[in-house]
DNA sequence: GTCGTCCGTGAATACGTATGCACGTATTCG
DNA sequence: CGAATACGTGCATACGTATTCACGGACGAC
């Protein structure tokens, strides 16, 4: 049989409520009597139970996650491993855990998420990059229930955390112009995508600066949807000596294709991308990639929604930028022949 | 504030106990009291809170699920992402959700564990392949608490999941003797990592079977500590003409040392890995790997866990093993001048 | 008509913890 | 030295739900 504290207050000769007071701290019991519980804790090996505590407390001590499934996409995707690891790394030194949920598409979604929060099961949640027009951002904060935005939430004001997305692109941009590149082109991911539009902003703003045309193509996500959609554009009479791809595994598919048309990289072609995951090692040479220090976006994220779930925080929307660094390999080289 | 079953109750005439009654399904109820309870329930937005549930009903809902976190290695292995999305899509099915934590070293994993199980946070454990002489393995059968082993728990018997490694191995191997090769070579992991020493022992039957000598090396996980690992393998007078290769990023990593020591695929050496993961398509021509069936490896250990923790299975320790099929692709093909 | 059975219902209780309240004792101050 | 204050402790209760128990009425059998 399970050992509560009404046992450990019997073993202990005081009552329950002592034993309560003493694993939470209070410093008004008598010496002797803690003692005696302490012991008695020790040698019965007794640990509260958690959905006793979750129901006097109105606290489950768990912060909800729910992550899209675009058709298995999430399988390869490093980037929620990574989320994953974070978030739940920080949330243990506070003594919070992680409830996962992963949904097949938007709508069932933010099922998931009434379902999580209505029922009590959360204390807080973390939203990623959610669309434009979500309609659980407006119901979370009319319901006044803790969450925080990781990404760029375009609309009303809340609290959240983003990459710096614009400086990211920008440094991406500036490095190729500095190595000589000119006709410096733009793949991005499918439109409404918040962290692809800003990073066009920032590369548009590079270009303009330098009195450079912008050009921007389009793609869906993943490897093979950037490896068809860069065909066109690298197999063209006026490609672009240089492209600012949107991540890794896209800028991956790009460099096949520039591969199988015989282009080298990066005498024939500069490329840059983002996030810096170690697939940007598989390619000889290397692919540059800019660092968007996850890590950190994800701790931060974690630490502000704990402050918000204990009202440690008032309750004025705020917005952390992370800042971002460029690491630098083959795929980026000043071309042969380009003077300094 | 909030709203319970005792609003419901007086909104709709009844007693609480009746409104519990309507929820449950009982079928004694009359039904045009179960009509005003289901219609004020509707009306009110009503959502049972789980926190209450939990400690009345002795269960959370929830299944614990804790992952090692060797160093940031983590971070890029789609094997996790995969391993989660499926487990949720599973639980979620049957009401429950995913309890996440991941731990730094082995020893705080145990620690993690026994916190979700003592404190009657989680209803249930999946563990991932424990190492062989896990001490949470008979704590858990002592305690008889839920869970089940994926991965082979070589020891004592338990409820697992598994794959066939030593057919996945059979099947790679075999494949390679019959496009012609003949000094195939095993680079496995670690010693003690069951899957590895499965494959080898698969590998190793059929070398015997063809009277062929067997060389197996060994080599830490990732795409680095593979790459490193071959090249005195591959540069070396006697080199294999193939290897079978653990997994699918070392094999990424035995594919770039190749490269580098200018050996062309498949000519100048044959590969075949494991897991079939999209990586496999980033190397021109494509590396063929043996596909686990990961998805059903993991559905089928949740499913069981459920059964478990509902009781619906006798304690009686089963074992199930899933099958695997090869993905043949360039990596492996015939080399030339090798009649067939 | 009487007795027994069954069924629907509400009252009461339990799950294990946290906390407001009251009481008794020890301490301090006028 | 009496009154006021502070402090340590136990009692009782609340959190929201599920379930046992008992009660009252309906119904059937004789």
């Amino acid at each position: 049989m399970r050992v509560t504290q009404q046992d450990i207050a019997r073993l202990a000769d005081v009552s329950q409520a002592t034993v309560s007071r003493v694993l939470a701290g209070d410093a008004r019991v008598e010496d002797d009597k803690r003692d005696r519980v302490l012991r008695v804790i020790k040698q019965s090996n007794y640990r509260p139970d958690v959905r006793a505590q979750a129901l006097r407390r109105r606290r489950t001590s768990l912060v909800g996650l729910v992550l899209k499934r675009p058709d298995g996409g999430l399988k390869d995707d490093p980037f929620y491993s990574a989320l994953i690891s974070e978030i739940t790394a920080v949330l243990s030194k506070s003594h919070y855990h992680l409830c996962l949920d992963v949904a097949a598409d938007s709508s069932s979604q933010t099922g998931v998420y009434d379902e999580l929060l209505r029922t009590r099961r959360v204390d807080g949640l973390i939203l990623v990059e959610p669309e434009t027009e979500d309609q659980r951002l407006h119901k979370l904060q009319d319901d006044r229930f803790p969450f925080v935005v990781i990404g760029n939430p375009r609309t009303s004001v809340m609290h959240s955390v983003d990459n710096d997305n614009v400086l990211a692109a920008r440094i991406a941009t500036q490095h190729l112009v500095e190595n000589g590149y000119r006709r410096i082109g733009f793949l991005g991911g499918p439109a409404g995508v918040a962290v692809s539009e800003d990073r066009v902003t920032g590369y548009r703003m590079v270009m303009a600066e330098h009195g450079l045309t912008p050009r921007v193509w389009t793609s869906d996500f993943g490897f093979a949807s950037a490896s068809a959609a860069s065909r066109p554009v690298l197999d063209s009479a006026d490609r672009p000596d240089a492209l600012v791809v949107l991540d890794d595994f896209m800028a991956m598919g790009v460099a096949r294709t520039a591969r199988q048309l015989g282009l080298a990289l990066p005498g024939d072609l500069g490329l840059v991308s983002f996030n810096d995951s170690s697939l940007c090692e598989l390619v000889d040479g290397g692919i540059t990639s800019v660092n968007m220090n996850f890590e950190q976006l994800v701790q931060e994220s974690c630490r502000k929604l704990i402050q918000i779930i204990e009202s440690k925080v008032p309750p004025v929307p705020s917005r952390l930028v992370i800042p971002c660094a460029l690491m630098s390999r083959g795929s980026s080289r000043r071309p042969l022949g380009v003077a300094r």
